[in-house]
DNA sequence: ACCTGAACACCGTTCAAGT
DNA sequence: ACCTGAACACCGTTCAAGT
């Protein structure tokens, strides 16, 4: 059928470790996390399950190399003239990939060895520390504080995904929050109550960032890290 | 066979929800989010599977109970002098709770509403907040961080737990990990080489607390929400 | 070396049948 | 009203057999 001119089809179908990831990644942003399955993923890719443990230990690693690959783009940023531009970079390049893939957020934490994403931005992130001229014993504890909450917010993200579903309209979805909010007895609720109406209008990127403004304008501050003891 | 003064013995074995929640819990804590089963639980309380979903609608929900079970001891605290001293306890509290069962750190994050726990914590934050003199429309944004970073601590808590089980070696997982830092290339990550060592040896609580002073000390700086832009 | 797909050992959940 | 346990519709993973 085909013209002699065109060259012998290469197997579109040739299986790799970079094509099963790709493959993975599609089938997490469409249906979620409990859409990736080995039968799933071996239809999606015309083959049986079995052919998929040759390039993939379990689908722990997959998941871990999926998690990787879709956070890689927001790696590679390049330092900022500020140490705290640079911070705030690398956190809005995180928060951002998980924006577009929640399901990451429910990957970044674990061992730090085990997740060499979570070691570049630890790494990222500690040097701006360093920069900041914070000494060198209280460097560690303040880069986490900063990797943990960046973490908290992306653990968020994927939890909601996995209790409303992929395809849930975001803004109902406040919408909804926020009038449970308002029904709470304000007696015992009063902050949740008398937020009730801004917590539905937020921007979560801004106010992400906020968070991290807060940390930031913290280890700038005279002296965070040796309050003297209170009685 | 009993003598006549003892009472007819009660039905040990009779069901109830909380029952369910108590082997639940004790089953978490044993053998870790892998052990919960509903066929492990039946034979724990002797009955078959399906008498659990008399009492409990299914495994998402008796998780949340059973997170909520565990989590509330910590959430009876008092209010101390300062809002400072309020936060840090009420974060302890959980950090606490969370390091006695780290499976509760995969059931914290999720939609508020659904999630009993978050509620009461976040209002208790949003509370402080209040007091610290944060003005009404930065209120929410604040209380979030703090309730973002004390989530993320708890999801990679519980993170670690998955990865590792529940009955490995704290002190030697951290010095293969400090080990694994070690080995680092210093060139491309010179931060992670640098603090290889401290890591191993620093106290999690104490860091844990490192951040929320951050947080605080930020919240109480001059103006921490809002910078003048930069240029 | 790489792929196939049936088979194994599990799951969560349902439901007719019992008491 | 509450419990029982077999049965259903799935999983992840393995492995003999193929190419």
């Amino acid at each position: 059928m085909a013209p002699p001119t065109s060259p012998a089809p290469r197997r579109e179908s040739a299986l790799s470790r970079q094509r099963i990831i790709d493959a993975a990644i599609e089938l997490l942003d469409d249906k979620g996390e409990v859409g990736l399955t080995f039968r799933a993923l071996a239809t999606r890719l015309s083959t049986g399950p079995g052919a998929i443990y040759w390039h993939v230990t379990n689908k722990g690693e997959l998941l871990t190399a999926a998690a990787a690959s879709a956070l890689a783009p927001a790696l590679t940023a390049r330092d900022q003239d500020t140490p705290q531009d640079t911070v705030r970079r690398a956190a809005l390049g995180v928060f951002d990939s998980v924006r577009a893939h929640p399901w990451i957020g429910g990957q970044l934490a674990g061992p730090a060895s085990q997740r060499p994403a979570m070691l570049t931005i630890l790494e990222r992130l500690g040097q701006q520390v360093s920069r900041l001229g914070v000494p060198p014993e209280e460097r560690f504890a303040i880069a986490s504080a900063l990797l943990n909450y960046i973490l908290g917010v992306a653990a968020h993200e994927a939890a909601n995904q996995r209790h409303v579903g992929v395809d849930a309209d975001r803004a109902a979805i406040l919408a909804a929050e926020s009038l449970a909010w308002q029904r709470l007895d304000p007696a015992t609720y009063p902050f949740l109550h008398e937020v009730s109406d801004r917590m539905s209008t937020h921007d979560d990127r801004e106010q992400f960032l906020t968070g991290i403004d807060l940390i930031l304008a913290g280890i700038t501050s005279p002296t965070p890290w040796n309050e003297p003891d209170a009685p």
